[in-house]
DNA sequence: GTGCCTCGAGTTCC
DNA sequence: CTCGAGGCAC
């Protein structure tokens, strides 16, 4: 058990009185406790200790981390620190929320505003002016608040989307939340954003500082930290504040309308912000732009842009949902904060599939609230201000090391170069000269006519991209094999004793380190006999493995999440599989069954083809498979309508809605829609003015149906 | 064939 | 975010 376990902090000694080495074993004993802890809570659902020593235990590891810095770093095994979203790692309950929490799209200039409700009318086939809300965008944290006949049952965050964390204890303590709504439907998920006011977030720094407690970065950070605090009486003390602007399940509709919806909320109890106003179309909607931009520093609170959304809900409904985005809405940010830094110097980073990308290495500046010291000098191109002809080239910025550039944050995260000031150049600087050969290996690194990313030719060869390799198997997604994450794998990866150079040596770890009697992993720093017995255990677990996982798992270009989904699904099994793509050849009877699976096309087959050609790659894949039990892929639980499955053709002039709007319709019940009529079309919708398509059905045998009998079937 | 739209892949930072 | 693939309409 951990030394300062169920002890008070005052019972502890000062990490300063430590010797290192009394550091690293609390440090050890630590972090399994949390380990063995953060699994009773989660897993087992049956905490072990009350939330407080849990708290002071993760304190206590901050601060020996702050005093031995390296002490990670030295001791194979990864921190609870600094498992950042690592799954629940931090103590909350994951929460499904019933309808997916959406971002939204962006937009950052006046004309991809009008853009978008141009956009709006065309999917809608209206030429009348739509009606939009417009308000701030708050800067804060989105929440999702359940309310069961009236009462707050659950407060979730958004996490991604789909899965958020479990802070209803915490919201309990935000004085804006109500507890109860009266006359509220009997379902009603209310969201809005969480944030902290300009004011407080000052005066709270003031309290810590005073109190030599870490201080916030900025509020966003501050309300961040707040409301994700395992012990709610924390955040009751911080002074959080929320704006609600959305809603997720309802038991009955709020509103016909958006503007009114947020009234209703604002009746129910909420705060809603008060500069929500109601715009005839994109002129009104800038303008309202304009003024709360003009508003922004004395609002009291950060705002990162200005929202859109149709005002007309029966219109939202029709607009639907991209992937990840609604139709009917997107976010007028402000322009990104700007700075200027001296260049350095320039790194080339190797990613998993060979491409060199430039880094550039910036003396540290504050962006938006954040230091800043690399930033993406996104490629070759970019760099360059002519190329080996001497042409000068499009978007190049002929950037060099010492000269002065300016930086922002992406989407508020990533740095990136913007600007080089060549008034600033000085005198001597040379035209960066990018690297022919890989970095990391020495192999050519070539640039396909027409890409602008070089890539090095090395394969697996290439230590850069073997590691980077291993790194995307064992991801989140991939295999994710817990206690092997991006920091082991590279660990062992460089390891001379216990190396694990392919997907395919992690399955032997164990036998290997059985076979060799003196040296073995469970004496080294880091690892005792019960990691070690946890990481070959979680290895086991992974034997067996789905077919989509250990497609997307092998890292294959074009091949990402979605696609080795299609895959999977397509042959079943590995073998199937297998077998295909070892036969297919442009023109063979393998590629064209490959190739006519919708959303597979001839570049991904062919990155395939070329995967299983390649020696290496062969090699790796086969010794990998024959240490697995991969399973054949279930079929995808179907969207339960009664057209999910069906192939369906629209043809002539839909009257009630337009074609984009009737294929996303369709899509979203699980039809698969198509644009001309064959064997496998199952349903054929025939507007007035129908034509050969309508005669195919008929010739074909397909059933075919008028618009009205469509949207009676999908019951509209 | 061209010009949209949409989505996925790949990359970056803290 | 940026780029490119894939698919569709014209």
């Amino acid at each position: 058990m951990a030394m300062g376990v169920g002890m008070s902090e005052e019972g502890m000694r000062p990490v300063t009185e430590l010797s290192r080495t009394e550091a690293v074993a609390e440090w050890a004993d630590l972090v399994q406790a949390v380990l063995a802890a953060n699994q009773a809570y989660h897993r087992d659902d049956a905490p072990t200790i009350s939330d407080a020593d849990y708290d002071r235990m993760k304190r206590r590891l901050a601060a020996l981390e702050a005093a031995f810095p390296d002490i990670e770093a030295t001791m194979n095994q990864q921190s609870p620190t600094s498992m950042v979203g690592a799954a629940p790692a931090d103590g909350f309950g994951k929460v499904a929320h019933r309808l997916r929490m959406l971002s939204l799209e962006n937009a950052f200039s006046d004309e991809e505003v009008t853009e978008f409700d141009e956009r709006v009318r065309r999917f809608l086939g209206l030429t009348d002016a739509v009606a939009y809300t417009a308000e701030p965008k708050i800067d804060g944290l989105s929440l999702s608040l359940r309310y069961e006949a009236g009462r707050l049952v659950q407060a979730a965050t958004r996490g991604d989307g789909e899965l958020g964390e479990n802070v209803t204890e915490n919201a309990r303590t935000i004085r804006d939340i109500p507890q109860s709504l009266t006359n509220a439907p009997a379902v009603l998920e209310v969201r809005g954003e969480v944030y902290m006011s300009h004011a407080d977030f000052s005066a709270l720094n003031q309290r810590q500082a005073a109190a030599e407690e870490k201080t916030f970065a900025n509020p966003r950070n501050a309300a961040a930290g707040s409301l994700r605090q395992l012990d709610a009486s924390i955040t009751a003390s911080r002074p959080l504040r929320f704006f609600a602007y959305a809603w997720g399940e309802v038991s009955d509709p709020l509103a016909t309308t958006q503007a009114a919806a947020i009234a209703r909320l604002n009746t129910l109890g909420f705060q809603t912000n008060p500069l929500t106003m109601l715009c005839a179309g994109p002129e009104e909607m800038l303008a309202h732009y304009r003024r709360i931009e003009n508003q922004r520093a004395t609002l009291g609170y950060d705002i990162d842009g200005v929202v859109y959304k149709v005002n007309d809900l029966a219109l939202q409904a029709r607009l639907g949902f991209r992937s990840s985005t609604p139709r009917w809405a997107i976010a007028h940010k402000f322009p990104a904060e700007l700075a200027w830094t001296e260049l350095l110097g320039i790194d080339i980073q190797v990613g998993r599939t060979g491409a060199l990308s430039p880094v550039a290495r910036l003396q540290p500046v504050t962006v938006g609230g954040v230091v800043v010291s690399n930033a993406t000098l996104h490629n070759e191109n970019y760099i360059a201000g002519r190329d080996s002809k001497g042409n000068v080239i499009r978007d190049g910025k002929d950037i060099r090391v010492g000269d002065w550039v300016q930086v922002y944050r992406a989407g508020d995260v990533i740095p990136k170069v913007a600007d080089v000031d060549l008034d600033r150049r000085k005198i001597g600087a040379e035209p960066y000269v990018f690297p022919q050969v890989c970095p990391e290996c020495g192999s050519p690194a070539h640039r396909e006519a027409g890409d602008s990313v070089r890539r090095c030719t090395g394969g697996l060869i290439c230590p850069a991209q073997a590691v980077e390799r291993l790194k995307h198997f064992v991801s989140r997604n991939a295999f994710d094999i817990e206690g092997l994450g991006a920091k082991q794998v590279e660990l062992f990866f460089k390891d001379t004793l216990l190396p694990v150079k392919t997907p395919a040596d992690i399955f032997t770890l164990a036998a290997r380190d059985a076979a060799n009697p003196l040296q073995k992993l469970k004496n080294r720093d880091g690892f005792g006999d019960v990691s070690t017995a946890k990481l070959f255990a979680a290895i086991e677990a992974k034997r067996t493995i789905p077919l989509d996982r250990l497609l997307f798992s092998l890292g294959i270009r074009h091949v990402g999440e979605v696609a080795a989904g299609l895959l999977a699904r397509h042959y079943s099994t590995w073998s199937a599989f297998e077998a295909a793509i070892t036969h297919a050849t442009p023109g063979s009877p393998e590629w064209a069954d490959l190739t006519a699976i919708d959303g597979v096309g001839a570049v991904m087959a062919q990155s395939l083809v070329e995967a299983f050609q390649n020696p290496a790659e062969r090699a790796a894949m086969d010794a990998l498979v024959a240490e697995l039990q991969v399973q054949p892929v279930v079929a995808r639980g179907a969207v339960d309508s009664p057209v999910a499955g069906k192939t369906v053709v629209f043809t002539g002039t839909l009257e009630k809605m337009t074609r984009a709007e009737a294929k996303a319709r369709a899509e979203a019940l699980g039809a698969k829609v198509a644009g001309s009529v064959s064997a496998k079309t199952d349903l054929v919708v025939a507007g007035p003015g129908a034509g050969s398509k309508a005669k195919d059905a008929e010739r074909l045998g397909v059933e075919l149906i008028d618009e009205d009998s469509w949207l009676r079937l999908i019951g509209e």
